[in-house]
DNA sequence: TATTAATATTACATTTTTGTAAGATAGCAA
DNA sequence: TTGCTATCTTACAAAAATGTAATATTAATA
């Protein structure tokens, strides 16, 4: 049961927003204080945020920008504003949705639906990652192309894992390095061209050997 | 760079749209050839899709809703009718944001980051699953709670990984079978429970050893 | 071209992971 | 209680993953 956070400071209105979304299945919790509002926010470990811009003390704009500092929790943002300004600001300050007051509560729903949905695939669906070569299949720790399956170890992974997110980019194998070992362990640094090498022979196995580029000096390349 | 996929009938307006995208740093791609959408779509592999409603053949919402069988590649459904039922269709059949014509573009733009920030996250950041006990931490195959890291061998990581994404429902020895191996590899069926005993003691360590409970001849179940 | 430093390759020993076997325990029904 | 079956526990051997060492190759530059 996902777990809504309702940040309003019209009582009325946040009252019947949590009888209305407790009655769609949600665990609906309300916020009352908003003194110490954007740490508060974060100890209450909801699933989403409803966030009204208009809040005494600070406003839900400046919130929001505190939240994306430290969290990903899926936002929208609430307002009687109908103001274009106050969409592109919040957007831009890491708001998914925004939704203006009076609202259809069942496209309210639908909002909150689509986001769950997104935000939690991660965890519900299994994780893949679609490198249009291959894909790499995080949850079973496979390297996938086509029909060809090849089970990866941990040291494979995290490499290649990290190579992806970031692709394109010249990575250098002290980074590599501190990803894969505790820097406190001193490991040799030949340790890691071998695991390079170990990866390198899996990715030959499906014709993509080449795919990780030496860049002499400077470090590894995803190309 | 991320790719975008415009599926709008309006060349004039596709081009405009593809202009803008680009200049902002997308690979902007059109599509203009709307028999065979669904399928077309999909193999082009984009990043994104910005889906009118009003196509000839077929209308958007049920492109959006063919798409979301297979794929779950962020939508933004674009229209010129402000209805607010277009807008609960769209949404309900898996539509992550609808705008409606004629667009503020820099808001757009806002709603393509904003969706392709969270879409993304999962291949971004660090693969986390917070579970409120404990955080599974996929990237690195570590079991964390507060200060503490656990390492997991690929089996355990399988399993629990497999529970909490079923979590609070009762799963089957056989169900976990099936996704730790190969059905055709005749696993012994004690070799599971091993398996599960050896991540009890790791979970024991973060005093979480009864989290897995046992339903005798019906699976395990994390709490 | 010769030299040097960075990276690659191969082989091997150690450590870790994994599956199995054998026996123990616990829940349930007669 | 007794007997049966599902699950647990422990120990061990086989297999896989990992780090290291020794040597080879490559790219840059003097």
């Amino acid at each position: 049961m996902y777990k809504i956070l309702i940040v309003e400071d019209d009582e009325k209105l946040r009252n019947e927003l949590k009888i209305f979304l407790e009655r769609n299945g949600f665990n609906a919790v309300i916020m009352d204080n908003f003194k110490n509002i954007v740490q508060d926010i974060l100890n209450l470990k909801a699933d989403l945020i409803l966030l009204d811009i208009n809040l005494p003390y600070v406003d839900g704009e400046f919130i929001c920008k505190e939240i994306r500092k430290v969290s990903n929790i899926p936002i929208i943002m609430v307002t009687s504003r109908d103001s274009e300004l106050d969409e592109l600001i919040s957007l831009n300050y890491g708001a998914d949705q925004y939704v203006t007051k009076p609202y259809n509560i069942q496209i309210l729903l639908a909002k909150i639906n689509a986001l769950l949905r997104r935000s939690k695939e991660t965890d519900t669906n299994q994780n893949k990652i679609d490198c249009n070569e291959f894909i790499l299949n995080i949850s079973k720790s496979l390297l996938e192309k086509d029909d060809v399956k090849i089970e990866l170890t941990k040291n494979e992974m995290k490499i290649l894992h990290y190579l992806v997110m970031k692709r394109g980019c010249i990575v250098s194998r002290e980074e590599i390095m501190d990803y894969l070992w505790d820097s406190q362990s001193f490991i040799d640094d030949n340790t890691l061209t071998v695991n390079i090498k170990r990866l390198r022979n899996k990715l030959e196995e499906i014709d993509l050997k080449d795919i990780i580029e030496t860049k002499r000096g400077q470090g590894y390349l995803l190309k």
